[in-house]
RNA sequence: GCGGGUGUAGUUCAAUGGUAGAACGAAAGCUUCCCAAGCUUUAGGCGAGGGUUCGAUUCCCUUCACCCGCUCCA
């Protein structure tokens, strides 16, 4: 499927825009069109009645470890600035990023001694030297430095000031050495001094991993929206906008606890809008500065906290499938381990092969996290790393004097649990399936979108375009026409579409030819077409026509709202 | 953030240093008994700002947005 295609149709029929349009639009923002707001809130529907309020606590579902409970939340977008300090955030969005002046490619800063480490020019030339060990001291060999730059380095690493301007970059070097004959050199300093070629203007500089350009200082990337609560602008009024809905629902653990008499296991359910300051948005709403989120935190026992973690990973799976997406079109990819979060000890993507990706490539949908006890924790104790021994603990700062503190001070609430049968008390440990809404509808979009031929009057094939989307998500569930604009049509068939519109989004259409009407509803993804016509007259019976087969069957009209109500449920 | 490409009507596309066209779509009317029909009529556009010029949608600069590649994606 052409994204462009689906790009102009969500413009002309009204599912999606760019946001402020008029002025040119702001990228990373799109707004949902009549069409699309009416999508999308099916969607966060269909999942809050399946995940939530139609959730039957009294039963052990298929693949659950027992019952469970459910509970949902709506906490603000705008909270505590220490609740982003404690759970990783602040320091996290702050990425500090280099730039190559040469080849232009941006690195994050504390990546770089990591990269250049395995570049294949770094390692070359740490072969030329014999240096095994990237910390030890070296003897510098300038015969050989400068045979390798004119070799191996000017294929490897075309950029790197030895190899631009070999003269002038060792001159630095040697004049240093014979200053300092102690100069104590190993493999990063050499690495710098042959990244450097004007070493009085720009000190020494860093190499770039891909090309040993040099390196801009770091620079700072926010990632997190900041503004300021209250009307004074301090450096102590700076707030931020949630990155994501899950802290809240961490931070009001002990309140829902505290009022409800639920128990674990149990889950709290919130959807919402998440900002994240992107850098490079991109592919139409997948990857948005605003967002809205649909995630679940889903509290238990530790002991059993790997079989509810399988449950909601293929609890979620089977959710996109219920709703119309076939299973070849979405991949489950646990993550590896080297690939897991700072808290995390299992995480599987539910992803979707967007139109817009690669062959064979998949667009992330969902994410359902085993995040341990990290978040409760957090809260409680202070921000944690992981040690040594891979536990977590506080992360620490050393104040003047060698005294050590918290980095960020947790709240110091307890946020254990307490076991009424057993009198354990413990941290209960979290599953999080997090979903993006606005990329759930985006698939669905791709999914629904289809071009087949239809006859027209003639009876010849015209190409049809046609949102295929299930019944329970579609804008609109039923539109009601008259054949033709006398003979009392239309007055029956604006019966039927009230009778409709109590219950459902109906659409009624008496303007232009039938076959005109059917197509504008096929575009919006209308699953039935109501036809009031001649016959109607007579029997009291009305054509009900599917959007996808085109087929039509006769109903009475007093039938209508129920056949209809029981094909879109 | 970098490099390349593209911005003309709701959509898809033309043309032009001197009044910007088409198709489809939209609206109104007539006609129409089942899949974009016909006839009549109407509305609607050069992404934004600046410069060059007698005059700029066209040339130049800046900016914004979109697409592709790099980078990033907790």
């Amino acid at each position: 499927m052409d994204m462009d295609k689906l790009v102009s149709l969500c413009k002309r029929r009204g599912f999606l825009f760019q946001s402020s349009e008029i002025y040119g639009g702001l990228n990373g923002f799109w707004d949902y069109g009549p069409l699309g707001v009416e999508l999308k809130r099916n969607i966060k529907e269909a999942w809050w009645q399946d995940m939530v309020r139609g959730h039957d606590e009294l039963v052990t579902p298929p693949g659950a470890p027992s019952a469970y409970e459910m509970t949902g939340l709506d906490s603000t977008i705008i909270m505590h600035p220490q609740v982003w300090k404690c759970s990783g955030h602040y320091d996290l969005f702050h990425d500090w990023m280099q730039t190559c002046r040469q080849c232009k490619r941006l690195v994050r800063a504390d990546h770089v001694w990591n990269m250049i480490k395995e570049a294949p020019w770094a390692l070359s030339f740490a072969e030329t030297l014999e240096v095994t060990n990237w910390g030890d001291k070296l003897r510098f060999n300038s015969l050989r430095t400068l045979q390798w730059a004119k070799n191996k380095g000017r294929k490897t690493a075309p950029n790197l000031a030895i190899v631009r301007n070999p003269e002038v970059t060792l001159s630095w070097l040697s004049e240093d050495l014979e200053n300092n004959p102690n100069l104590d050199l190993d493999l990063p300093t050499l690495l710098q001094y042959m990244a450097t070629e004007q070493k009085a203007q720009t000190g020494l500089q860093t190499p770039c991993p891909h090309c040993g350009g040099d390196l801009t200082e770091p620079r700072e990337f926010n990632l997190m929206f900041e503004t300021h609560t209250g009307a004074v602008q301090t450096e102590e009024s700076k707030t931020f906008l949630r990155p994501e809905t899950a802290q809240g629902i961490f931070v009001n653990f002990k309140n829902v606890l505290d009022s409800t008499r639920v128990k674990v296991p149990f889950g709290i359910a919130q959807m919402g809008k998440s900002f994240r300051n992107e850098i490079t948005p991109r592919n139409f709403t997948f990857r948005s500065r605003e967002f809205e989120q649909m995630e679940i935190e889903f509290f238990c026992h530790p002991s059993e906290s790997r079989q509810w973690y399988q449950y909601w990973r293929d609890r979620r799976w089977r959710w996109y499938q219920d709703l119309g997406i076939p299973e070849g079109r979405l991949r489950l990819r646990e993550h590896d381990k080297d690939e897991l979060s700072h808290y995390s000890v299992g995480t599987a993507d539910i992803e979707y092969g967007f139109p817009f990706l690669a062959e064979n490539e998949y667009g992330e949908l969902e994410g359902i996290a085993h995040r341990g006890d990290f978040d409760l924790r957090s809260h409680m104790e202070g921000k944690l790393v992981k040690n040594a021994e891979g536990c977590l603990e506080v992360e620490m700062v050393e104040e003047e004097g060698g005294k050590k503190r918290p980095k960020w001070k947790g709240s110091g609430r307890d946020l254990t649990y307490r076991d009424e049968a057993t009198n354990e008390r413990y941290t209960p440990h979290v599953i999080e399936p997090s979903a993006g809404a606005d990329r759930a509808t985006l698939a669905f979009l791709c999914e629904a979108y289809h071009e087949d031929q239809a006859p027209d009057e003639k009876g010849e094939m015209q190409t049809r375009v046609v949102m295929k989307f299930h019944p329970r998500i579609a804008p609109v569930k039923a539109a009601v026409f008259p054949l033709v604009k006398k003979d009392g049509m239309p007055e029956i068939a604006q019966d039927i579409y009230r009778g409709l519109k109590k219950k459902f989004s109906a659409f009624y259409d008496e303007k232009g030819a039938v076959g005109r009407r059917y197509r504008r509803q096929d575009e919006a993804g209308t699953p039935y077409c109501i036809t009031v016509d001649g016959q109607t007259l007579q029997d009291k019976t009305v054509t009900i026509r599917d959007r996808d087969t085109l087929e039509q069957w006769r109903v009475k009209v007093d039938d209508v709202v129920e056949e209809i109500s029981q094909r879109v449920s």
